[in-house]
This record gives C-alpha cells, sequence and structure tokens, in this order.
DNA sequence: CACCCTCGAGTTCA
DNA sequence: CTCGAGGGTG
C-alpha cells in the first residue's frame, strides 16, 4: 500500500533530509551571512522542494527547527544574542519501539550494567535556558543554534509559573535550568478566539502561539498592544527538565534533580516515572501514545533519559546530542501539506460545502487529502488561500481538519477562494434557503444530480431503509450512470420500479481510490465498469451437448461471452422488495423531509400509524407530538405542496411500498410506552457484545425506553463496550451509571431491578436517583506515580 | 431564556 | 464520531 512505509524507506527518508537540512542551512549562512553565491536560486529551490515533499511523505521528519518551517534561516536579530554557558544540545529521535529497543540494548552495553530509565513527557513548545545567578534570574534564552540563543529575558519574566529567584539553599552560584515554554491547550483556544475578535491571525499550533508570544517586543507598542502582549505572555508556563553543568551535585540521579529543582521553586513535570528495564519504558511510551489528549498540553513524544547521572559522563555526548537520553516521536497529529484547490459539493440537502482538496498526506495513522471548510465564512476566518502550506490535524483523532495557513511559506501565487454564484453539479444559482444564512443552497431540489443522488443514497442508509447495496456507488451508478445517457432513475420515485433490464447496462468510470480521479487506462480512454453485469465465458451454445474430446477436435474455445445480472443486482432488487414492508418511521425517513430524522420520524409514526394520517393532520395536530413543534411540523406540510414529492408516494405506493403501520388504531394512539424501560433514558456507545449498534438502540426501545444519541445529565444508563469514546467520559463526568454489555443485556430485559438498582418510579417525569457509586472510577491504571 | 437535544454533514476505517 | 446550527422544552 502506498500509505504505508517500511522503516528502511523511513531511514532512508531521514538520512536524505538530513543531508538537505544540513546544506540548506549552509546556503542560507553564505546568503544571509556572506556574499558569495554558493548556489544558484534553482538548486536552492530545488532542495526546499525535495525537503518539502519528504516531510510530507514522512511527517515523522518534521521538525521545528526544519529550513521548511522557518523563514530564511536564523532568527531574526531583533533579540540579542546570548552565549550558552553550557551548550545546549537537542535529542536524538527514535520513531519506534524497535528504534528505542535498539537505543536501549546500546546504552546497557556501554554502560556494563543495568541502567534505570527516567521517562517523561516531550512537551510540545519551546526550549529555554534560564540562568540564575546567586539564586536571582538574570537572563533568559532561546535555544538558538545550541551555542548562541536570543535573550527573551524581558518576556519571560512575565511568566507567572518561573520564579525571578530561587527558593532554598545549596543552589550553585551560577546555574543554567533548562526547559520548555509552552501555552496549555485550553489557553491556546482562548487566545485563538481573541486573536480573531481582534482580527489578528491565528496561530497554527500551540506551539507556534508559544514562540509568537515570547518573541514579541514591547518597543514602540501602544498601551493597548502592551496589555495585550502581557495577556498573551500570561498564559504561558514552563516546565524545567534539566540542569546545565554542576561539578558535583548532591544527588545520584536525574530524578533526585528534579526534587531539587522542585525544592528551589521551580516547576518541574508530575508525569514522569523511573522504569528499571527498557520494557517498562517501552510501556509508559504505549501508555501515553493512547492518552496524549488527558495532558494539559501538547505531546509531541517521550523523553527517556538514563536516570544516574554519573553514566551521563560516561556515555557522553556526539556533538549534537547527548547519548543517555533519547526522544521517543509519536507519529505527529498535525501536518503540512499543499492546499491544491478548494472545491465545491452540493449534499442531499442542496447544501453547497466547500471543501479543501490537499496533497495526500499521512496523519494520526491515516492518508487524508480532504477536509470539510463548512462555508465561505469558515474559509475566511481560517485565512487559507489555494496554494497555500496548510497545517492539517484529525479533530478527536478522526475527522481532518485544515487549521490555517503557514503564511510564512507564501511566494505569492497563492489566490483567494471565491465562493461561486452557480451549483456546481446544475448550474443553477446558488441562495440561501432564508434571509441571513450562511450556508448556500442550490434550489433545484427535483433535478440538480447532487441531491438527487444524495438523497437516493439515503434512502438506503442505515437510519432510513437500511438497503444493503444502496451506497453512495450504487446511488451514483443509477442516477449518473455513463451509459445508458438517460439514468435509470431522474428522483427517487422511480426507486421501486426498478427492472434487472433497468440495471444491467448500467457503466460507470471507476474512481482511483488514491487520488479520487477518474481511471484512465493506457490508452487514455477513462476506465469504465458495469456494476450490474456479470461476464462470464461459455462454450458457445452450438458447442452444448458435445464431450471434451470432441470439443477439442472441432476447435472450441471457451470464448463466448455471456452476459448476465452481477449478484449485486439481484441482491439490490431482493432488498427493495424487503425494504417495501419496513417500518413506516423508516419509510418517512427516506422522504428527505427537512428535521426529520429518525427520532422524529418515530415519534410521528408512533402517533399517527399512517402517511395519509400524517398529511391530513392539521399543524397544531402534528405539533402536539413530543419531539415535534411548529417548525417541523411545518416542513412536513411543506413537503406534501409540491407535485414531484407525491409523485414519489403515489409511485412508491403503487409499487408496494407500505405507508401504514398494520393494526394501528389511527392518530393519538400514542400513549404513554411501557416495559421494563418505561421513563428511562439509555445510551449504547462502543461495541456491545451481543448486539450491533441498531440492535442495542432497538432493544432499548422495544423495552420501553428512549435511546438517546448523546449523554447528559437526563440520562439514565450509559451501556458502554470496548471502543467507548468520548460519551464515556461524559458519563464519568456526569456522574450516569454506567453498565456493560452484559447487564445492558439484563436491563433491556427485566428493568433496573434486573441489575440492582431500585426500581423506576411510577411517574415517568421522575428522575431516577442518580447513583453515586457509579461516578467512583478508579485511576488505578494510570501509570502516574506522582500525587 | 437557558439549557439540552437532535439533525445533518463530512470523513475515514475495518 | 464530532461539530455547528437550530429546534424543543422546562
Amino acid at each position: 500500500m502506498a500509505e504505508t512505509y517500511t522503516i528502511e524507506e523511513l531511514d532512508a527518508a531521514r538520512a536524505e533530509s538530513q543531508a538537505l537540512t544540513t546544506r540548506i542551512l549552509e546556503l542560507r549562512d553564505a546568503y544571509y551571512g556572506r556574499d558569495a553565491a554558493v548556489a544558484s536560486d534553482e538548486e536552492y529551490d530545488g532542495m526546499m522542494q525535495r525537503l518539502e515533499l519528504l516531510e510530507r511523505m514522512f511527517p515523522e521528519l518534521q521538525s521545528q527547527d526544519s529550513p521548511t518551517q522557518t523563514v530564511g534561516g536564523r532568527a531574526q536579530t531583533l533579540f540579542d544574542p546570548v552565549q550558552h554557558v553550557e551548550r545546549m544540545l537537542s535529542l536524538d529521535n527514535v520513531f519506534s519501539i524497535d528504534e528505542f529497543a535498539a537505543w536501549a540494548v546500546k546504552v546497557e552495553r556501554d554502560s556494563g550494567r543495568r541502567v534505570d530509565y527516567l521517562c517523561e513527557l516531550k512537551i510540545d513548545g519551546l526550549a529555554i535556558n534560564l540562568r540564575y545567578e546567586d539564586g536571582v534570574l538574570t537572563t533568559a534564552a532561546t535555544r538558538g543554534d545550541g551555542v548562541v540563543g536570543e535573550d527573551v529575558t524581558e518576556n519571560v519574566r512575565l511568566i507567572e509559573s518561573i520564579p525571578q529567584k530561587l527558593e532554598g539553599s545549596g543552589h550553585p552560584p551560577i546555574v543554567e535550568v533548562r526547559g520548555e515554554v509552552f501555552i496549555p491547550v485550553e489557553a491556546f483556544r482562548e487566545l485563538n478566539a481573541e486573536q480573531v475578535a481582534l482580527g489578528d491571525r491565528v496561530f497554527a499550533n500551540p506551539r507556534n502561539a508559544a514562540a509568537g508570544s515570547l518573541r514579541q517586543k514591547a518597543e514602540g507598542k501602544s498601551v493597548e498592544k502592551l496589555a495585550q502582549m502581557r495577556s498573551r505572555l500570561a498564559k504561558l508556563r514552563m516546565l524545567v527538565h534539566g540542569i546545565g553543568a554542576w561539578d558535583n551535585p548532591p544527588v545520584d540521579s536525574q530524578s533526585e534533580v528534579y526534587g531539587l529543582l522542585a525544592g528551589w521553586g521551580l516547576p518541574t513535570s508530575t508525569y514522569f516515572q523511573v522504569k528499571p528495564t527498557a520494557e517498562g519504558a517501552a510501556e509508559f511510551i504505549e501508555y501515553y501514545g493512547e492518552h496524549r489528549d488527558s495532558v494539559l498540553h501538547e505531546i509531541d513524544g517521550i523523553v527517556i533519559k538514563v536516570d544516574e547521572l554519573a553514566l551521563h559522563g560516561e556515555l557522553g555526548a556526539t556533538s549534537r546530542a547527548p547519548r543517555w537520553a533519547i526522544a521517543y516521536k509519536y507519529p505527529p497529529e498535525q501536518v503540512n501539506t499543499k492546499l491544491l484547490d478548494i472545491v465545491v459539493s452540493v449534499g442531499r440537502t442542496g447544501r453547497a460545502t466547500p471543501f479543501a482538496v490537499m496533497e495526500p498526506v499521512r496523519v494520526a495513522g491515516s492518508v487524508v487529502r480532504q477536509a470539510t471548510l463548512h462555508n465561505q465564512d469558515v474559509v475566511k476566518l481560517k485565512g487559507v488561500l489555494i496554494g497555500d502550506t496548510v497545517v492539517l490535524r484529525k479533530a478527536g483523532d478522526v475527522i481532518p481538519e485544515v487549521l490555517g495557513p503557514v503564511v510564512e511559506l507564501r511566494d505569492g501565487s497563492e489566490r483567494e477562494f471565491v465562493m461561486p454564484e452557480a451549483c456546481p453539479a446544475c448550474g443553477t444559482t446558488l441562495a440561501p434557503a432564508k434571509e441571513g444564512d450562511i450556508d448556500l443552497r442550490c434550489p433545484n431540489a427535483r433535478s440538480c444530480p447532487a441531491q438527487v443522488r444524495g438523497r437516493v443514497e439515503h434512502v438506503g442508509s442505515r437510519g432510513a431503509l437500511d438497503i444493503e447495496v444502496l451506497g453512495e456507488v450504487t446511488a451514483a451508478a443509477l442516477t449518473q450512470p455513463l451509459v445508458p445517457s438517460t439514468p435509470p432513475l431522474v428522483t427517487e420515485a422511480g426507486l421501486f420500479d426498478l427492472s434487472i433490464d433497468d440495471i444491467v447496462g448500467i457503466e460507470v468510470i471507476v474512481k482511483d481510490a488514491e487520488t479520487g480521479l477518474d481511471r484512465v487506462d493506457d490508452d487514455g480512454s477513462p476506465r469504465k465498469r458495469t456494476p450490474f453485469q456479470k461476464v462470464s465465458t461459455e462454450y458457445p451454445p452450438e458447442a452444448e451437448g458435445l464431450d471434451a474430446a470432441e470439443r477439442r477436435k472441432r476447435g472450441y474455445k471457451k470464448d463466448f461471452r455471456v452476459y448476465s445480472p452481477s449478484a449485486q443486482a439481484e441482491k439490490l432488487l431482493v432488498e427493495l422488495e424487503l425494504a417495501k414492508t419496513k417500518d413506516l418511521w423508516r419509510i418517512l425517513v427516506s422522504l428527505s423531509i427537512r428535521h426529520v430524522g429518525p427520532v422524529a420520524a418515530r415519534a410521528l409514526a408512533g402517533y399517527f400509524g399512517s402517511l395519509d394520517a400524517i398529511r391530513s393532520a392539521s399543524r397544531d395536530e402534528l405539533a402536539s407530538v413530543e419531539g415535534v413543534g411548529g417548525i417541523i411540523a411545518d416542513a412536513v406540510l411543506d413537503w406534501f405542496e409540491l407535485d414531484w414529492h407525491q409523485e414519489i408516494i403515489e409511485r412508491w405506493s403503487a409499487a408496494g411500498v407500505q405507508f401504514a403501520t398494520p393494526g394501528h388504531p389511527g392518530p393519538g394512539a400514542a400513549g404513554a410506552a411501557d416495559g421494563p424501560l418505561a421513563g428511562l433514558t439509555v445510551v449504547a456507545t462502543g461495541s456491545l457484545e451481543g448486539f450491533t449498534r441498531e440492535g442495542a438502540q432497538e432493544a432499548i426501545i422495544a423495552a420501553g425506553g428512549k435511546s438517546a444519541s448523546s449523554v447528559s445529565k437526563k440520562t439514565d444508563y450509559v451501556a458502554a463496550g470496548p471502543g467507548a469514546g468520548s460519551k464515556l467520559g461524559k458519563a464519568e463526568a456526569l456522574g450516569v451509571r454506567i453498565i456493560d454489555a452484559a447487564q445492558f443485556a439484563l436491563l433491556v430485559t427485566g428493568g433496573p431491578a434486573a441489575i440492582g438498582d431500585a426500581p423506576v418510579a411510577a411517574e415517568p417525569e421522575t428522575p431516577a436517583e442518580p447513583s453515586a457509586e457509579a461516578a467512583t472510577d478508579d485511576a488505578a491504571d494510570s501509570p502516574l506515580n506522582a500525587e
């Protein structure tokens, strides 16, 4: 697969990118420092492009020091240079547990004895060196090139967690303390919100925000700007994790050094652990790989240090990094890539949504090439231009999100996105559905190909008629085939009239899974596929009945092509037949009435029992149904007004679709649900053994309970299985009772009593007693030892 | 007039 | 699964 790569490929890419980086930095030095041109501009640009490409293919290789992340070389010389007393080294990186294990083997061999490993979180921030003379902070400097950094003392003094004076005693007369300045994730969000409010550009990530805040200049600023600068600096925090040269330290280990630093009043991380083996360190790495979000700052890796100080001297350092420490880098959750274009898509409701088309890039474990931009205002707010290098991440580890442009990397060729005036699918002029709406919609609901395709797909979706086979690809084939030129479906009205003959001839163009573009054969023609047709080879009919020897003698070959409906085609028709008698609420959902999803549809179907009853109901009667209000009532009534909607009902009815619940006594019959779960709200999340996602919901409803999709304080139970996500956390936070699959199975059959809870109160309105013991989750699985 | 909740859309993966 | 938008309810 193109999306994965081997360790060897990564090694090769790393070697190449390091060579490129060295060369580029040399050239920049030559260019900015002296005047001799050592390479042509083309060569330089070529190297930069190659490096950018490598970093996109192997995001692990991106680092804050990369030439692709900095403008024209060395830090702008706005700040005074400071020479570090002791050189500030960086750390070597490893990218896998195997590489880490290899490093550990080498360390233990070179040490000649067992080694304790100090594991700590690698904060994604800015390395800073604090110099205290006689216990008083005199200088704070960035790392710079390791020898000379920038003097940011004035700004650092405004960071609260950094003491101006060391507490206690026992500190050397001159001491350099190393640490990381960062902005907590929460403060980062606030800061960006403020930047937006002020009309300033937003920071792409917390590290940039920390660096940007620290590198502000007070001179020449207005009073307001100064206040703003102070408030930004106040958001910064620092954690220290090391100490410069110290000849006769009173302790033997790095972990004890942290104790000393803390004793001096310096902020040290509580998230460190000493592990007696490399395997233990690997466990620490894996634990935080899964809990990166649970810490207040961004983590881009783990730092593992040999704990014993005596070994630091014995192992020594290379020119750029110590041999007694290593940084394990997690696959990045944020990467840079090129924004190739912004394209507008139209969904089933006609909403026009711009989305970013990007150079494919690997982020948080998968390759991403598209991300939604929601609407034109969001595009503006994010400030991205077509052609920009953009910062991309996976929100909640799943949904790709463009955060913003890397403004420094613009070359002037970028252009602004302009929202098209016409629907990209049918050419109709886009317009807001009502005054003041930001979203633009294509008003051509009936025949806009994008909307028809979307609605047909929706009919088949799980929340509607749940028709197997009828997914995105099939919906497209039925509504926009390459051949025949008139699609079998002009609207969803004809869905249940489809016959085998209508669909076997359908040809579609094969899309490339990698690029999303049409696949082209060697001769340049698009590659076609006939999804509803099976082609097999047989002997010609006249050869039937001959035996094998005879056939061979007469020269018959098995090359007579036979076309027959594919399994897909037959399955589709069977599924459509099954769909005709599914529950009324599913039929309602499949009609694509605004605001009528599974929940509202269930309420309406339960109350009225038939589509006829719904159609002839008054607005007030509709709105009297629980969960339905005036807006939904209007949407329902408006839907019936359109002729082509009537046509859907007529043709579906004629084809045998059941628009009524058999045996339903008629409107108003809703009646309070009873059953073991009457009056209780249950949320199912994760995979519950013995239930499908749908099945769990059905079980809740069948038992008279309410199946909700999100956890709130009104939720009585959260049934959570493996893979449960944020809902579980929310349930814990709210103290909602959490049960497992086995308890859930008991609950839906026997009610709360079956799992030892008090039975439901008679009145459904009475909230169930919140069970306090549910909130006492144990933190025992955390490997944290401190505090 | 607050919440709290559902809807709808987009996205990727197994 | 998550987010924003906007509807429903107390």
